[in-house]
DNA sequence: CGGGCCCGATACCGCGGCGGTATGACGCCA
DNA sequence: TGGCGTCATACCGCCGCGGTATCGGGCCCG
């Protein structure tokens, strides 16, 4: 091979991918450009390539910016997953080396939920003769599914049906009812059970709303929060009122009353891992969480 | 930013993966550089490059080739993932753009098998209202899953537990016990029931051997074969015996009998594919065959 | 209806990194 | 100890990336 000869040019690389999703997102060059810290023309051209490389109109250019094809719908729905796939092998190699040929494994949970069942799992897998290391990461609702599949954890505890398990390999750890939280002052609170439309309009205690995955909220009306102990203060105020899987009963304290509910979904707590992991840190904490 | 001034270093290319999993798989610089049709030098160099990015040593190098560390060992998995995924989005934007426009989708599965059950599927499913075209790729026994993930189909009918569906979302179509088919004058033939072991020791009629997925076959007594027709012909001719789900019962002509398994594993045939498809021809083909 | 504005596309340029060849370092074996 | 086979290093040439300057063309507004 001469050097001026070059390598087939139809695998589409990383940073090409990067490019596409920046502009599909932005839905204009120029701010993807200042996005990604490069100027608009070389994205102009690179994102012309792409196309021209995939022999697919990615984008329909208009007067106020670009929007996306069928085509290149396609393209941001597979590109995502293949980036976060990529992320996930350089983070994941990147853990294998940190632990120093040692096996270590991130674990992670939504902040505040499940507290009991996590801290009997960790211990009684760290008295396993082969545990290994176990880090544990708590993040908000919703980030352990893209968590699991970017590599910046190898094992989730989640919530159906709020968590999408899809994709994940997943092992069943206990099925709840969810009750709803108010303070126990409140006139609804003796009641013995109640509809969730009954629940959502008890006009002086609005459910509060929590944030999407983006970090916006819903629209309506109802405060905005964060956090679980934030709510349960709100609520204890005369503020709010909060449905809840019903082992939250365990970690009230004074002022809460809880009334059960008749329709809601049950939410099925489950441990989830990459369906191709062939971490031996995860198999044991799978192994022994079906134990419990 | 100066024209000198480059991006930040740390994202992997798909190329680097492309080499280093070549790399990895020949455990060879000199024969992975041969593969890739390029020099030696700058493969080692690349090599090089990646395990100074990733701060990881990926090899160890030996007078006769190269080793995987275990950093080696979860890149080689992780990026053999990511490099699936990164072609799957470019052959569904691809095929995407084929259609031109128009939704199409691929489903495959193994050749020879549920002959009824597809044909039923594609004649009650291309009669809905909203139906879009279907492609359909036969291929060998255990090509489907690995189609699925490179993009290559958007759906697949998969055979468990012969084939791993980790890693899909997939609906269950039916299940049916296996049953042991040999020459219909052979002396074992008029038996009621037998157990796999019996059925593989049948002194003069020894089970065939399939190809594994990388085109050899498995050590051990039995002709070697690809196909069911194959196979069933040298049933015929009394030289061989097989376990096949129940469902051939119609397609066997003279020559052949049938005897059941009581131990064997039972048969679920499933309709699968990727947890993150969002192709409508992908939900309604799904739609359709849950109704059968 | 023409001028300014805001898009993305094109033209052109400089340099860094990729891939090339030649050669070195080093363990193994005869 | 010389030869072989391995991967690493040295050095070079060119392509392609990213840069700036500019163009083409809708849109809005006076």
């Amino acid at each position: 091979m001469t050097p001026g000869e070059r390598r087939s040019l139809d695998d589409v690389e990383t940073r090409e991918l990067r490019y596409f999703v920046a502009v599909a997102e932005e839905a204009h060059v120029g701010r993807a450009a200042r996005r990604l810290g490069m100027a608009q023309p070389p994205l102009s051209r690179a994102i012309g390539q792409l196309e021209r490389r995939l022999g697919a109109e990615l984008f329909v250019r208009t007067p106020r910016g670009v929007t996306l094809t069928s085509a290149g719908e396609t393209l941001l729905h597979e590109g995502r997953a293949a980036l976060a796939a990529v992320e996930a092998a350089e983070r994941r190699t990147r853990r294998a080396v940190a632990a120093g040929g040692r096996a270590t494994v991130v674990l992670t949970a939504k902040a505040g939920a499940s507290g009991d069942l996590m801290a009997k799992l960790l211990d009684v897998y760290a008295a396993e003769p082969d545990a290994v290391d176990v880090e544990v990461v708590l993040s908000p609702p919703g980030h352990q599914a893209p968590m699991l599949r970017d590599g910046r954890a190898d094992v989730a505890i989640l919530h159906r049906p709020f968590d999408d398990t899809s994709g994940f390999d997943a092992d069943e750890l206990g099925v709840e009812d969810q009750v709803l939280v108010l303070p126990s002052g409140h006139p609804s609170s003796t009641r013995t059970s109640m509809t969730v439309a009954e629940a959502s309009s008890i006009p002086d205690l609005p459910l509060p709303r929590w944030p999407h995955l983006d970090g916006t909220y819903p629209d309506g009306p109802g405060p905005e929060l964060r956090d679980l102990t934030q709510v349960l203060q709100l609520v204890r105020l005369g503020r709010a009122a909060i449905l809840l899987p019903e082992v939250v009963r365990a970690d009230l304290r004074d002022g809460l009353a809880v009334v059960p509910l008749s329709d809601a979904p049950r939410v099925t707590t489950v441990i989830a891992w990459p369906s191709h992991s062939t971490s031996a840190g995860v198999a044991g904490l799978v192994r022994t969480a079906a134990r419990l």
